[in-house]
DNA sequence: TGAAAAATATGATGATCGGTCTACATATTA
DNA sequence: TAATATGTAGACCGATCATCATATTTTTCA
């Protein structure tokens, strides 16, 4: 429980810093090694910082830091999903511009690091309940961007709602077998059928 | 090197059965709680055999172990990918009872078992390469046998093959959000848009 | 049958690493 | 200066996986 600096002003200067890199530091060790496969040692080592650091930023121990690493995901991905549809003519090729987010990813880490998010999800149990509903939360989050997108695109409520779920279905099982099989192709091929379904919907 | 037994003869009773027992603990334990979330001696808590035992059987130790479960695996999802196709009128049906397949293990496990290679597959990374190159390969023997389902069904070879890797990756990804939603409503949804796409193709 | 050989079972042991905690040092700010 | 925020170092205990020497069972075949 921090004190309440009543002016969050752009202020906040060291200790929101070493926060900040702890992290984005566990974050990507996650995303790659997954939430028990990377150790507090690894971590620390990396980003250079004392092991009491991080229990004076996160007093609860690694589970609090992978709730703070989900919701940078969250946000980071977010962004880039509102991002995509804000530079796309239509909803297709907002779906090509995120695939080619995480093709990207894959590719510059020899399809290492997928979606940050699953690869925690799954290993989240009764035992890290928090961590499990910051992860449910950030799909939450993400299927809400897509629902209002493909609603703005013109897409009735409850069919965009259906088809935004569904589109995250897809494309998450697609990384898992993408980064399986060591290429791209399972993720764009998931992207041209989910076209073929907004096509049916005459929305291309 | 180990001897090669590789030669299963019908006889070897009393050790291929603790082996058995030993994989069928391992895999429902890795399906729960992941591969590095399941410790050796839980397994063998839980299976009552001792710690020796297990390094007799795979002298290679937990990977060699995670290995054979995830060829448990592929066998057992295999077939019931099979008796779906040959018990449904069409590929849609199949489809659906397929799902209720999963949907069955998530409800009976409090959302705790999903798909047993995906958790353990996202978990595997260069240090357990023959672990990672298992889970490739059952997906790898999944998508063959839809493929060959589709065809059976009509489908163009091409076609099939894409549509099954599709399928897959759209079943993969709703079993995540399911686990993660705690409702098996996704996977029930991710059928029915993948029927769209069937039918599309003039072939529900 | 019976004894040698192979297969299998057993649990104590060790080296390593995991996350957590405590005590102290320094920096920042009031 | 006093008080608080942050950085630093290392000890702790438990759990992990792997190894080994030794029992016990099963198989082989003379």
């Amino acid at each position: 429980m921090s004190k309440n600096h009543e002016n969050p002003s752009p202020r906040h200067a060291k200790g929101e810093d070493t926060r900040k890199k702890l992290v984005e530091a566990a974050l990507g060790s996650f995303q790659a090694q997954g939430y028990r496969g990377t150790g507090l040692s690894q971590l620390l080592n990396e980003s250079g910082f004392p092991r009491g650091s991080l229990y004076f930023h996160f007093p609860d121990g690694k589970e609090q830091l992978g709730v703070a690493a989900m919701q940078l995901a969250r946000g980071e991905i977010g962004a880039g999903i509102d991002t995509a549809f804000e530079a796309a003519k239509n909803p297709t090729e907002a779906l090509r511009l995120i695939a080619d987010g995480f093709a990207a990813e894959l590719e510059t880490s020899g399809f290492a690091r997928g979606c940050p998010v699953t690869t925690v999800a799954l290993e989240a149990g009764d035992d890290t309940p928090g961590l499990r509903d910051a992860c449910a939360q950030t799909y939450d989050d993400w299927i809400e961007r897509l629902t209002a997108h493909l609603k703005a695109a013109g897409m009735g409520a409850a069919r965009a709602r259906r088809l935004a779920t569904f589109a995250l279905s897809a494309i998450e099982g697609a990384l898992i077998l993408a980064r399986s099989r060591r290429s791209t192709t399972p993720l764009y091929e998931a992207v041209d059928e989910l076209s073929l379904l907004l096509k049916q919907g005459r929305m291309s």
